[in-house]
RNA sequence: GGCCCUGUAGCGCAGUUGGUUAGCGCGCCGCCCUGUCACGGCGGAGGUCGCCGGUUCAAGUCCGGUCAGGGUCGCCA
C-alpha cells in the first residue's frame, strides 16, 4: 500500500517530510522554478521545484508532466504565506508517475453533458462530481441508520422476473435458459411479500429498469430505487409519517456533514425540512393550481409536470417548505394494489411526493384483502390467473400495509439544485446510452 | 414516440444575401521567461464542416433523408 497523506490534511501537520499522491492538476513550468497543482480526492496542493544549474531529474519529469497523470510525490511540507492555494506547499524530493496520461484531454472544464458521460471518469474527477458521491453516501447512511434504529429489515428482491409488476411496455426482456425472464420494473410485488412473511417493516436499496424511452432530464433505464414497506398502518397517513422522518434524518445528516461544502460547490443551502410535510388531496392541488392561472391540459385525472412545478411554488409561498405530498390521487391512474377509499371508490389512499416541483417518490396503502385485489385488477383489465403468485400472497393471512418507492438520484439532483439526473448518477443509463 | 433546437480542430464557439487558402478562445507541441498561482511572451501543428443524396458554374451556408445530442410533452421514480 502507497503511504500517503491526504492533501486536505497537509494543512494541519507541521513543516517536514511528506508523501502525497494523486493527479496531476496544473504545471507551471518556468526556467529558474517549477510549480505543479497536484489534486487527490480530498483536495489540491502546490507542489514546487526550484531548479538548479545541472542536469536536473525532476525538473525534466516535472517538463514531461501531462496534465490527469498520477503520481506520487515525496519532499517537504513547507507552510508558506505566498501561495494563494492554502498557504502551504510540498517542495519535491521524488517525483515518481505511476500512470502517465495522454497530454491532450477529451473533455475540459466547459464541456457539455453528454460529452463529459462519454469520459465519465475524467469528468468524477471534478470536485464537485466527487462531492455528490458523498453525499450520497452520507444520505443513504443516515436512512440506513433511521431503518436499523426503527427495526426494519433490508432486502434483496429478485431482479429477474417472470413477469411484470407494473405496465408490460416497459419490461426489459432476458433469454433465461429455454425461455425469457424480466428485469423487475421495480421491488414492489416481491418487497411486499414480506407482509404475510410477517417481517413487519422492511427497506431495500436496489436496481431497477424501465424500457421506457423517455427523453427527459429526469428519466434513466436504469435506476436506484430506494423502497420501504411497512405493516399494520391504518392508511397512507402512516406510510408518509414514515417517509418525512426518513427524509428528515437524511437531509439533517447532509447539512452537518457536508453544508458548507455544498454551499461552497453549488451554491446551495440545505434546508432540513420541518414536519409533517404539507399535504393537499390532488383534487384540491388542481383547484389551486388553477386559481393560480394554470389549467392542467389532461383529459385524466393526473397531474402533469407543470402542475407539479407550480403546487410547489404555491407550497413554497404558503408554506415556506420545498416538500409536498399529493394524495388521495384517482383510482383510474393508479395501479390495482393501491387501496382505493372505504367511502369512495374512485380514490386511492395514494400519495406522489413532490421535491422542488418534481415527483421523487411514490406512495401507498395496498389493498390486502384478497377478494377485493382480484375486482380491483379485473376492473383494471388484467387478468388475476397472470397474476396468481401474487395474489397468492393474500390468501394465507395478510396485515394491512403501505410504502413507497423513492428514486435516489431524483432525491440527489433536487437536493443540490442540478438540472440533469446524469449528474448524479455514477454511470447513467438511458435508450441511447449503454457505454461506459 | 410527438414537437422545437443543435451538430464546424482535442474542448467551447463564430462563420454575413451560397463565392477564392474555413476563423476565434482554451488545450496541445516548440522556444523564451524574477515564486507562479486563470502565470506571462513569441512561434507552430491540428478540420474530407455528423453521414448520404440533391439543387447550383460554385454548398459549412439552400433542399430531402438519415444518425447523434439537447430541451419539452407523454410516462414515471
Amino acid at each position: 500500500m502507497t503511504k500517503r497523506t491526504l492533501i486536505k490534511h497537509l494543512a494541519a501537520l507541521d513543516d517536514g517530510a511528506v508523501a502525497v499522491s494523486g493527479w496531476v492538476d496544473t504545471v507551471r513550468d518556468q526556467k529558474k522554478v517549477q510549480f505543479v497543482v497536484l489534486r487527490d480526492e480530498s483536495g489540491a496542493v502546490q507542489l514546487v521545484h526550484p531548479r538548479s544549474e545541472e542536469a536536473d531529474e525532476v525538473a525534466t519529469a516535472i517538463s514531461a508532466l501531462a496534465q490527469g497523470s498520477f503520481v506520487t510525490v515525496t519532499g517537504e511540507l513547507k507552510h508558506d504565506e505566498r501561495v494563494k492555494l492554502g498557504g502551504i506547499e510540498v517542495k519535491i524530493e521524488t517525483l515518481d508517475v505511476v500512470g502517465a496520461a495522454d497530454p491532450e484531454t477529451p473533455i475540459a472544464a466547459d464541456s457539455g453533458v453528454d460529452k463529459r458521460m462519454d469520459w465519465r471518469f475524467l469528468d468524477l474527477r471534478r470536485p464537485e462530481a466527487n462531492l455528490i458521491f458523498r453525499i450520497q453516501t452520507t444520505l443513504e447512511h443516515a436512512w440506513r441508520s433511521y431503518w436499523v434504529e426503527n427495526d426494519f429489515i433490508e432486502l434483496h428482491t429478485p431482479k429477474l422476473m417472470a413477469s411484470a409488476s407494473e405496465s408490460k411496455a416497459e419490461l426489459f426482456e432476458v433469454e433465461y435458459f429455454d425461455g425469457k425472464a424480466y428485469l423487475a420494473q421495480s421491488p414492489q410485488f416481491f418487497k411486499q411479500m414480506a407482509q404475510p412473511a410477517g417481517f413487519g417493516k422492511i427497506f431495500e436499496v436496489g436496481p431497477a429498469f424501465r424500457a421506457d424511452p423517455s427523453f427527459t432530464s429526469r428519466h434513466a433505464t436504469e435506476f436506484t430505487s430506494v423502497d420501504a414497506e411497512i405493516s399494520w398502518i391504518d392508511s397512507h397517513e402512516d406510510v408518509m409519517r414514515m417517509h418525512e422522518e426518513l427524509l428528515v434524518a437524511g437531509f439533517r445528516a447532509v447539512k452537518d456533514k457536508h453544508g458548507a461544502e455544498i454551499e461552497a460547490a453549488f451554491g446551495v443551502e440545505v434546508t432540513v425540512p420541518s414536519t409533517p410535510f404539507p399535504r393537499i388531496p390532488l383534487a384540491e392541488a388542481k383547484r389551486i393550481v388553477a386559481e393560480r392561472g394554470y389549467e392542467v391540459p389532461r383529459h385524466d385525472d393526473d397531474m402533469d409536470p407543470e402542475g407539479e412545478r407550480q403546487i410547489a411554488a404555491y407550497v413554497k409561498e404558503a408554506f415556506d417548505h420545498e416538500f409536498v405530498f399529493l394524495t388521495d390521487y384517482a383510482s383510474s391512474i393508479r395501479p390495482f394494489y393501491h387501496m382505493r377509499h372505504a367511502d369512495d371508490a374512485g380514490l386511492t389512499n395514494s400519495y406522489d411526493l413532490i421535491f422542488n416541483g418534481v415527483e421523487i417518490s411514490t406512495g401507498a396503502q395496498r389493498e390486502h384483502r384478497v377478494d377485493v385485489l382480484i375486482e380491483n385488477a379485473k376492473s383494471k383489465g388484467l387478468d388475476p390467473e397472470e397474476l396468481d403468485f401474487y395474489l397468492d400472497f393474500f390468501r394465507y393471512g395478510a396485515p394491512s400495509h403501505g410504502g413507497f418507492g423513492m428514486g435516489l438520484s431524483r432525491v440527489l439532483m433536487l437536493l443540490l439544485h442540478l438540472s440533469n439526473i446524469r449528474e448524479t448518477t455514477y454511470l447513467f443509463r438511458g435508450p441511447t446510452r449503454l457505454l461506459p
